[in-house]
DNA sequence: TGAAATGTTGGGGCG
DNA sequence: ACGCCCCAACATTTC
């Protein structure tokens, strides 16, 4: 090759945006090459280093392994292939930053394309990349492939960002009503990979899956990528939305989309969730509502991009500051015992299993775990915050930071401090059965319904079922009663802080 | 996107 | 027959 030779090839870098349909920034790449008659290089860079304090966890990387080996799939089965880069356990430390300028040399590319993302540390390193590289000539261009809206483009009548759900949400659909482009179709085939870069490295070298096999579970109750994403879409479209206002909030039976890891890794988009449960409601319009309350949950998950966007610092700061002065307790015996979900309350400990075993909880009961470890334990809710990044397969900064924040009540449209979920009750409410605390705390299974959620009021049941408290169950690590009066006691703290403040 | 405490009402047992 | 008490059942208030 000669030094002259036009610059012709774009670099498409992927990142949270695993996919090839309605994948914007992907689009840009490929017109941008066909315009200057070039190729596209598709690539991905581990580089965990430049996450800030919040690295992929354990499950997460395993589901990007899966996620890139059917990604790089596609892109081979379309003409293409899929440069897998590792800054990691290289002899000189290597940054996204080096290896994009490397690739760019090495293939003659004149441009760069990517989808943005929302991290404070992600914002900051793609602001300095980008300026870089378009100060040795190249052209940069990025594009949202992960919200409905960009979080800048919501504004309340002051010109402020949102800080509560409801009026958010209005604001996104009276938008969205207006302008929303159409999700673009897959391509169909792609420009050929012409060089393999010297910096390559393969899926398998960036060691994700672990040395002792803790994630069958994971591997089992999952399919990652593209295909299974948008077939798990169409399936809850079919047989699931229907019912969804009134099975969402139900652990025990198949109520949810289950897309969370899929947008989390942009295996899928929200627009293309948007539009093809739209367009089923349009169809059919007893599914008007249903449709409207699924929506609304994809709408919270844009709510956390939004506050993470403008609130960088509640990814570790609570968003209200009376909180820095909330009087949380040191403990790891009962931080741990609420990890292994061995705390005696049957609804936390199956919820705590599901996560450990398959990567993932369902929203009713991350809700009653979350309480139980910031009210009933108050530990930190920094704590559960990394407890659920390393084992959640959905773990996202921003819907986990704004999560906890709700749980915690010092987030936005938070939980009122006197809020206190009773596991219990919440059990016999959502789990009325017991199937799900059966299904998750086989030690328990025997147990009827009526006592499932509070065994310890059973002596004789639990002795028919040979369980002993203590032994093969533990005994509540707390007294609920006792926990909330605590709880309620430890927030007068920061109410008598508040007032010194103001 | 709670739960517990407290207040109110009304039916039925009982002296 | 009547008033009194008890206590579900429901409503309201409080945390």
């Amino acid at each position: 090759m000669k030094d002259q030779t036009p610059k012709q090839t774009a670099i498409f870098w992927f990142r949270q945006d695993l996919r090839l349909s309605d994948n914007p920034g992907f689009k840009a790449a490929l017109e941008w090459a066909e315009a200057h008659g070039g190729t596209v290089v598709p690539v991905y860079i581990w580089a965990p280093g430049e996450e800030g304090d919040w690295p992929p966890g354990g499950a997460t990387q395993v589901w990007l392994h899966h996620s890139l080996s059917a990604l790089k799939q596609s892109l081979e089965s379309l003409g293409s292939g899929l440069i897998v880069s590792n800054a990691v356990g290289t002899s000189k430390p290597l940054t996204s930053e080096l290896i994009l300028l490397q690739i760019a040399q090495e293939s003659g590319a004149g441009a760069v394309f990517w989808n943005r993302r929302y991290e404070p540390f992600a914002i900051e390193r793609d602001k300095e990349i980008k300026s870089t590289l378009k100060n040795t000539g190249l052209h940069v261009e990025t594009s949202n492939g992960s919200l409905l809206i960009e979080p800048w483009q919501v504004r309340t009548k002051e010109g402020k960002p949102y800080q509560v759900f409801g009026p958010f949400w209005r604001s996104c659909l009276a938008q969205l009503e207006i302008n929303n482009d159409l999700p673009v179709a897959a391509p169909r085939k792609l420009p050929p990979l012409t060089k393999i870069p010297k910096a390559a490295s393969t899926i398998e070298e960036l060691n994700l899956l672990p040395t002792i096999p803790w994630h069958t579970g994971i591997v089992n109750t999952w399919k990652a990528g593209e295909a299974s994403a948008l077939e798990q879409l169409q399936k809850f479209i079919k047989s699931g939305l229907g019912e969804y206002q009134s099975m969402r909030n139900r652990p025990d039976i198949e109520g949810v989309s289950r897309m969370s890891p899929h947008l989390h890794f942009g295996e899928i988009s929200p627009r293309q969730i948007w539009y093809a449960v739209k367009k089923k409601a349009a169809h059919d319009k007893d599914l008007r509502a249903a449709a409207l309350s699924y929506l609304r949950e994809v709408g919270w998950r844009e709510f956390s991009h939004h506050l993470l966007y403008h609130f960088p610092a509640t990814v570790t700061e609570p968003l209200r500051p009376e909180f820095r002065s909330f009087p949380w307790e040191s403990d790891k015996e009962a931080l741990q015992a609420w990890q292994k979900g061995l705390t005696g309350y049957p609804m936390v400990d199956a919820g705590m299993r599901e996560l450990w075993h398959t990567g993932i909880m369902h929203n009713r009961v991350r809700m009653i775990v979350a309480s139980f470890l910031v009210k009933d334990l108050r530990l930190p809710w920094l704590d559960g915050a990394r407890w659920f990044w390393d084992t959640l397969v959905d773990a996202d900064l921003a819907q986990n930071t704004m999560g906890w924040q709700w749980t915690a009540g010092c987030g936005a449209d938070a939980a009122p401090y006197f809020r206190v979920f009773n596991p219990v009750l919440q059990g016999e409410k959502f789990d009325p059965d017991g199937e799900y605390v059966r299904h998750w705390v086989p030690e328990l299974a025997k147990i009827k319904s009526k006592n499932i959620h509070r065994p310890w009021s059973a002596p004789l049941e639990l002795a028919a079922a040979g369980v002993t408290l203590g032994q093969d169950y533990p005994h509540p690590i707390v007294d609920h009663a006792e926990a909330r009066q605590l709880a309620l006691a430890a927030f007068q703290v920061i109410k008598a802080a508040k007032q010194i403040n103001h």
